[in-house]
Parts: C-alpha cells; structure tokens; sequence
DNA sequence: ATTGAGAGTTTTTTT
DNA sequence: AACTCTCAAT
C-alpha cells in the first residue's frame, strides 16, 4: 500500500492512516482534501475493512462523480458506496418507506412539482398569493425540514403574517404529498431522519453496517443532515468529515456551521488534521483571495500559504457592457488557444446568477469555442421531457395526482378545466385519488356523456401503459410516446420547436436505454424515476472533454481550472441583493467569491460592466464592495476610468485599496485610473495613453488587444489583434480611430 | 374546450 | 428576456 500514503505530507498522512474514531480534516481551499479522502477510503481497504461497511456522503452529484472516478483509478474494482445524501436517503426509504408512512413506490417531487403542490394547497385554502407570495411559504417550509420541524411542530412567530400562513399550509401541503404518495426533496431527508430516530433497531442495523462513514463539504450539512449521519454513528462513531468554515455557500438551504463547528463536543476525542498548504493556485492568486476572506467576522483565522510561483497578478477589468465583457474574455481565451498555449478546458467562466450565461454562450459560439454549461437549460426540467416522465411516474404510483394533473389532457384530448373540478370533487367526496375517481368516470355526478368517455379512454390507455410497467425503460417510454399521441402530434408539426422536442425526446430514449443496459433484468421503473429527479443535468460535467466550462459560482466549489474569469462584480449582483440586510448572508456572498477565486491555479480574472443587461433592462452598476476589499495596489487594474467610482469610501478600506494606481514594476501594460480618465475626457488621445496589452475600441473591427508597439511621438504605432473581427492590424497611433475601452 | 393575446412575475444559489 | 397566468374570443 505504499502508493497510498506515497507523496503526502505529515498532515495527509496523518488523515490518510486514521482508521478507528472520529476524523475532523480542517481543509483549506486547494489543500488536496479530495486526495486525502480517497487515499484514506483506499487505506482502509488494505487495512481490510470491507468496501460495503464504508460509505461516503457527498452533496452534490458532481462530487459524488468526482470521487467515483478518483476511486475507481486508485483502487480499481472495488465498489464503495459514494453517494449524495439526497440519493441515499432516497435508497434507504424505498426500502424502509413503510415505517414513516409511505409507500415503497413513492415519487420524489422536484422543486416545480413541490412548488404546483403547494399552490393547489393554497388556493384550496384560498390564500391570497398577492399578499403572501408562494416562495416565501416555501422557503419557510422547506427551512422547517431541514430543521426537523414537522407539520405540526411548527410554531409561528406571533404578529408574523408568513408565519401564521405557514402553520396552516404546512399540514396542508405535507397531507398532500402524502395522499400522492410522494416525497418532496426536503422529505427525503426528514422521513429519513424520523425512521432512524424512531425505529431503534432499524438505527442499529444500519449504524452496525456502515462502520465507516465519510462526509465531504460538511460545512455545508443542515441539522437534517446531520441527524441521519450522527443516528449512524453511535455505535461506531467511525465519522470522518471534511470540510472548511470559509467555503460555507449553503447557508440559504439551511447548512448550519455549528455542525462543524461543535464536531468535537458531539464526538469527544476527535482527531483533527489541520489542511493549510494549499497546492492549486499561485501566491497572487492566494493571496488576493485570503485578503478577501479576513473581512469576514464570523471566522477562524487561518494561513493558507503556498510553495507555489508567485504567477501573474490577478487582473481586475472593467467593462462597458455584457457584451464587451463576453467580447473580451472569449477573444483572450480564442487567442490562447490559438497560439497553442493553452486548450479549451484550461478556461472556466463563473457567474452568480445563471443568467448570466447567455452573453457568454453566445460569444462562444459565435467565436466556434466548445463550452460545457453546468446546469444550462436542466434537461429534465423541459416540458416535454417532464410531460413523457410524467405517465412514468403515475404508473410507478398511481396515487400521484400531480401528475395525472400533467399528464391527463397533454396532449390535449378534450378533458378540461371543468371535467378536471368535478373529477376532484367528487375524488375529494370520497377519499379517492384522481385516477380512482377517473375510472368511476360513470358514477360522478354532473359529468356530461362526453365528458366521461373520454375519462375512460385515458384509463383504458393508463392501464395499457401500466401493463408494461415492468418492460424495459426505453420501451415503455417508446409505448407512452405512441399512445399518448404525441409522437403524432410532433413529428405532424412543421414547427422548429416540435422538432427540437422530438431530438431532447430521442435523448431521453437513449437516457433509458442506457438505464436499461446498466440495470440488465429491467423492470426498475422506481429506481430509474429516483435518478431522473435526483439529476438534473444531462451532461454531467466532465473534465476530460476540451472544452470552455461556464457555471456559477456555487457550482464551481470543488472544481479547478488554470485559468478563471469572474464575471459581473457587481453590487446587487455579487453580493447578490438577497443579502443586503443580513451581515451574515453577506459574509456568505464573500465567501462565495473566494471560493470561485481559489478554484484558480494560474491565472484569475474578475471584471464588471458599468452597464448590466439583467432581466430585460439595462441599468448602471455599481460596482461590488468586495472589491474595494481586495489588494488592489498588487492586482492589474483597467478599465477603470472613473476612479470616484471605485475610490474607498473614507476609513474602511485596507491601506492598499486607498490608491487605484497599481504597484510599479508589475509588468507593462498598466493603466491608472486616472490615465484613462485623461483619455476619455480629451476626445483625441494621446498616443502616449496606449500600452502593450491593452484592450482597445476600433470603430470597425471592434474589440483587439494591443499586440505590440513602436516607435514614439506621432509616429508611435501600434499592432491590435481584433482576434474576433478582423484579425491583426498595424495603425500609427495618432492617426487612427482607436480608444481604449472603458468609456 | 382550446387557443392566443396581454399582463404580470421572476429562481440566487442545489438536491 | 423568458416564463407563467389570466381572460376573452373562437
């Protein structure tokens, strides 16, 4: 086993080759937290635990992904289970799913069928929505779950309007899901939590099996979370997390730092192993990056250090709009690949809120850069897509009445809003489900003739389809395209968009053929409707296709690129104005940042727009108060022509922030603020203004970067790549219409 | 019952 | 901008 422990420091070693108790990994961003995870997994293994008595938590299927593969190379054929905390909830319920009431052939709800239930739950209880929006009762019932606050635990805040709706909604909605027999992605967690907390023996078993238990980003756990991970290590409090308070994002979803903080009082004589050096990013890199995170209140100070070079000095820009912003990044990624310096999938662009992706899509393809977005357009979520799984789930569980409410006049077939009223009445009258109700079509009251026949056409059609349940994946989905009549309807349809649907549907054909392969025996419609919801993303990202990757800033925790470009800075939008009020979710929007800064080995780039292009508007930025934060005199300023702007507000800033002019000897290229200031203000520009790399403005060939310069004077010159127009151009510099950019 | 136009809203982030 | 919801016309 010396590959193991082959090539790791003290402190790895010493997390590596704990086996017995409880494991604290205080990792630091870049710190080789992953490696130490999956050597120690491998060193257990040697050690001769069995590879089923180990079972690795992770959040995201991302990371999940990450570790399988990095297991999968380590030690190779053997079969750990690394998994989600929401998939193996989701496992384990199936099988003990009778014990917290439901039944073994639940659907999982994602947040748009949550969100549909809810509303009906409103409007049944004929709660205005004008006066408490659905979001907010939402939010307020899933902060509950993930507190292990039941439906009828819940207490209200006196006076608080939200709060008293909440109460009553609550068991409203959870009656619901329960009538559907399904599980919202909260619930998966909270029943999860329940069955271990109220079935000793069941907690035992479970606690006995897994004798070895990993979480990864356990700074990011709520207190649901923790309550199925601590149930399983009573026993055999064999836990080991990792985790680092700074890159603590999920605060919003109910993560709670105290789990990690308090680790040791809830299990005493804890090792820790403390991850400092981090291994990934440059010096500048790391250390405009840790300036950011010591504004932070609520934290452990911590050195993170590096032996790595010192690297090129983060760049800060500044741009006009969206456009020049995606303009500029994509050219400077176009020129590195070209000159072969580096490849697609060296470069990752991070943004706060997806929708900010577009700009940047279409520079891409526009420029023919391959790109890879991480959550895009969520092929689940597309309507067709979520229509065709729909007949899956209802004949998985015919109690869904949320999607037989989908599924029942898409395609159209005649059965509408008034046919949908009685049929629930009468449901509702009786204790029925829809379907139930749907097959009495003859017995409900008030039905026109019409009306209950083709209540029993669906039915007959419903039970075709169910025949089939237990046929492979592709086929049924093959037999509810027929049937339900949309393959006639699209593939009849001239339009662009049908045709579209009709390739995502192919894809999803080929999703469960892929199912099918993986799962030899068929018939696991339940296992194939889990991962279907618990996924959301077709193409998972991967890091081995060369391509450019495009993402949030959420999504990028855990990832690392040679280069990275930080996009919209901008106040509102980075701090998102979500956080304004709260200091607390501010210092999350902080550490936010310096995750998406520390993902960065080589080179880093943040930039803002004085005009943003956000939800159909184009309105005037300010520009993002972390920066002021951030060393400004050791980074490479431009762009920034009005320095009022940017300039610290009186005594808050660091020393270093007090100037906008850049320290000398950081290369050529520098402009100060208020060199471009003089440019702008004086229409005709000194040639003296321009300087090698500098991003400049050409009437007709658009945006290029000054590839190199000559001469002096008037007869200074200067050649621009307009990489993305025009290619190289040569102008002598008093004569011609180029400006720098930033105006 | 269905369709289309107009109005109104929005998801910040993930499972 | 894109999506959903509502209402009126067919």
């Amino acid at each position: 086993m010396i590959h193991l422990l082959a090539d790791l420091t003290p402190a790895q070693c010493d997390a590596v080759r704990h086996v017995e108790g409880p494991l604290l990994v205080l990792a630091g961003p870049g710190s080789g937290k992953t490696r130490v995870v999956t050597h120690r997994i491998g060193y257990l293994l040697s050690e001769g635990v069995s590879a089923r008595a180990i079972l690795a938590l992770t959040f995201t299927n991302k990371a999940a992904d990450e570790m399988k593969a990095r297991l999968a190379q380590l030690v190779p054929g053997e079969s750990v289970w690394v998994s989600t905390f929401h998939r193996f909830c989701a496992r384990l319920l199936r099988k003990y799913a009778p014990a917290v009431g439901i039944g073994e052939n639940y659907t999982i709800y994602d947040t748009g069928d949550s969100r549909r239930t809810l509303r009906r739950v409103l409007a049944e209880q004929q709660i205005d929505r004008a006066s408490v929006p659905p979001e907010r009762i939402a939010s307020a019932i899933s902060w509950a779950k993930n507190n292990l606050i039941g439906p009828d635990q819940y207490d209200a805040r006196s006076g608080s309007l939200v709060g008293m709706v909440v109460r009553q909604v609550y068991p409203a909605y959870q009656n619901l899901l329960a009538k559907c027999n399904a599980v919202d992605f909260d619930d998966l967690l909270l029943h999860t939590a329940t069955l271990l907390r109220e079935n000793p023996e069941i907690r035992r078993q479970l606690d006995q099996r897994y004798r070895f238990i990993l979480v990864d980003e356990y700074q990011d756990t709520n207190l649901a979370q923790y309550a199925v991970i601590r149930a399983m290590s009573i026993d055999h409090p064999n836990l080991a997390v990792t985790g680092d308070p700074d890159q603590s994002i999920y605060g919003w979803r109910g993560a709670s730092l105290r789990n990690i903080l308090d680790f040791d009082r809830d299990f005493p004589g804890v090792r820790v192993v403390r991850l400092e050096r981090n291994y990934r990013s440059t010096k500048r890199i790391l250390e405009v990056a840790g300036q950011l995170i010591s504004h932070n209140q609520r934290r452990k100070p911590k050195d993170l250090y590096t032996e790595n070079d010192e690297g090129p000095p983060v760049r800060l820009m500044r741009y006009t709009d969206h456009k020049e912003e995606a303009a500029d990044i994509v050219a400077r990624i176009a020129d590195q690949t070209n000159r072969g310096r580096r490849r697609a999938r060296d470069f990752a662009v991070f943004y706060r809120v997806n929708a900010l992706s577009v700009a940047f899509e279409r520079a891409l393809r526009e420029r023919g850069i391959p790109f890879q977005m991480v959550h895009g357009l969520e092929f689940f979520q597309r309507k067709e897509i979520k229509d065709l799984v729909a007949y899956l789930q209802l004949v998985a569980n015919p109690a869904d009445d949320m999607a037989l409410l989908r599924v029942i006049n898409t395609p159209t077939r005649g059965i509408g809003k008034t046919t949908l009223r009685r049929l629930a009445d009468h449901a509702g009258r009786r204790g029925l489900t829809l379907l139930e109700a749907a097959r009495q079509n003859q017995a409900v009251e008030s039905l026109s003739r019409r009306s209950a026949t083709l209540l029993a056409k669906f039915v007959a059609m419903f039970d075709r389809l169910s025949a089939l349940a237990d046929a492979p994946i592709e086929e049924l989905l093959g037999h509810v395209l027929e049937e339900s009549g949309f393959r006639a309807q699209w593939e009849r349809s001239e339009m662009e968009e049908d045709q579209q649907r009709l390739a995502n549907i192919e894809e999803l054909l080929s999703v469960g053929r892929d199912f099918d392969e993986r799962s030899a025996g068929g018939g696991h419609l339940e296992e194939f409707l889990e991962e279907t919801s618990l996924v959301n993303d077709t193409d998972d990202w991967e890091a081995q296709t060369d391509r450019v990757t495009l993402m949030t800033l959420h999504a990028s925790k855990g990832l690392e690129f040679p280069v990275v470009f930080i996009v919209a800075a901008e106040e509102g939008l980075l701090p998102h104005e979500r956080s304004r009020n709260d200091p607390g979710q501010l210092e999350e929007e902080r550490r936010l940042l310096f995750v998406g800064m520390t993902r960065a080995e080589g080179e880093l780039q943040i930039s803002l727009a004085r005009y943003r292009d956000y939800r159909g508007q184009r309105k005037p930025t300010v520009p993002s108060s972390f920066l002021m934060e951030l060393p400004r005199g050791r980074m490479e300023v431009r762009g920034l022509d009005d320095a009022v702007a940017f300039a610290p507000s009186g005594l808050e800033a660091p020393p270093e922030a007090a100037s906008a002019r850049p320290a000398r000897g950081d290369g050529a290229g520098l402009t100060t603020a208020a060199e471009l200031a003089g440019a702008v203000a004086s229409g005709p520009v000194s040639p003296e203004v321009f300087h090698q790399d500098m991003l400049v403005r050409h009437p007709r060939y658009g945006l290029g970067h000054i590839i190199a310069l000559s001469g002096s004077g008037d007869a200074r010159k200067a050649t621009v790549d307009f990489s993305s127009t025009a290619g190289r151009k040569k102008f002598v510099l008093k004569a011609s219409p180029l400006r720098p950019v930033g105006r």
